[in-house]
DNA sequence: AAGGATATCAACCGCACGTCC
DNA sequence: CGGACGTGCGGTTGATATCCT
């Protein structure tokens, strides 16, 4: 019935975002933040539907993101929060900054199931494999086995210390999972006040920015015209609007530099 | 060195959910 | 209350990179 497609399909582009559609996307972005993901695209002059690009800001583009493998620590987090959360990847990505759920999902199906397998644990029930498995969810698994994965490749696992730290971090509970930082909303794209918000992602991740750094992208985009970085983030940040906002804790659109007839 | 197999990950797809009117 | 709409989420695909023979 009649549910409209998010996006006019025809002439839109597909696959592999561009350097210049990432700036493109970016720029726009920074300067207007999201109103509607709809017509961002077309505000920002891209052939892509919204969809498209709030995924690629959500998993590419935001400053926020760490980018590389996953640290055993952050592993050993996934699959504790795994166990108790199955495959809700956002849920557990809000748990490690600067994750996204797709690059937990994506590491999860081509690192951790492997050697979780290689070791004779169940991927899924985290349990020894050949093993009844629970049923899924009903009740809270039992408590996953934090050796496990340091039992795997002990090349792989650096010091017992550090294995230790990991088994002293206490699971967190799934009624603890859900409990979002203060600043993050779950509706923030109608909130021009929150637009860009790290919080704003699916993840969630990033209320603790800490450690954030631009993305690769960022740098090599050559990001000079869209923003002038000065003296780094602690300077502020500064967008042609002339707004100069904290990146990762406040930003605002720039009314004034905004065409506002543009927003529906 | 070349070709095939496998691994990785960015991006897409479609459904679910929440909000608004 | 129900439908429309926008967004989030999880599963899947496909292009590219890397490894192996």
């Amino acid at each position: 019935m009649g549910r409209q497609p998010c996006c006019d399909k025809v002439g839109l582009k597909k696959g592999p975002w561009t350097a210049e559609e990432d700036q493109k996307l970016v720029g726009f972005l920074l300067t207007h933040g999201h109103y509607c993901w709809r017509v961002v695209p077309k505000l920002a002059g891209l052939l892509r539907c919204g969809k498209s690009c709030r995924l690629r800001w959500t998993n590419y583009l935001r400053p926020d993101l760490k980018r590389g493998l996953l640290s055993d620590e952050e592993q050993q987090l996934v699959i504790d929060l795994h166990a108790q959360l199955a495959r809700r990847w956002s849920k557990i990505a809000a748990q490690l900054p600067g994750r996204t759920d797709n690059e937990i999902k994506n590491h999860w199906n081509t690192h951790i199931k492997k050697k979780l397998r290689k070791m004779g644990i169940d991927p899924v029930t985290h349990r020894p494999l050949g093993q009844e498995a629970p049923p899924p969810l009903q009740h809270p698994p039992p408590p996953p086995t934090a050796t496990s994965w340091q039992q795997l490749d002990g090349a792989e696992r650096s010091q017992q210390a550090e294995e230790e730290d990991v088994k002293a971090v206490p699971l967190i509970q799934p009624h603890e999972v859900t409990a979002v930082p203060p600043t993050a909303s779950s509706n923030c794209s109608v909130s021009p006040a929150s637009v860009i918000s790290p919080s704003c992602s699916s993840s969630s991740a990033a209320s603790g920015l800490e450690a954030a750094e631009w993305p690769e992208p960022m740098y090599l985009l050559g990001m000079d015209g869209i923003m002038d970085v000065g003296s780094g983030w602690d300077a502020g940040f500064v967008v042609p609007g002339g707004l100069g906002v904290d990146p990762f804790d406040h930003y605002y659109p720039d009314p004034a530099g905004f065409d506002q007839g543009a927003w529906p």
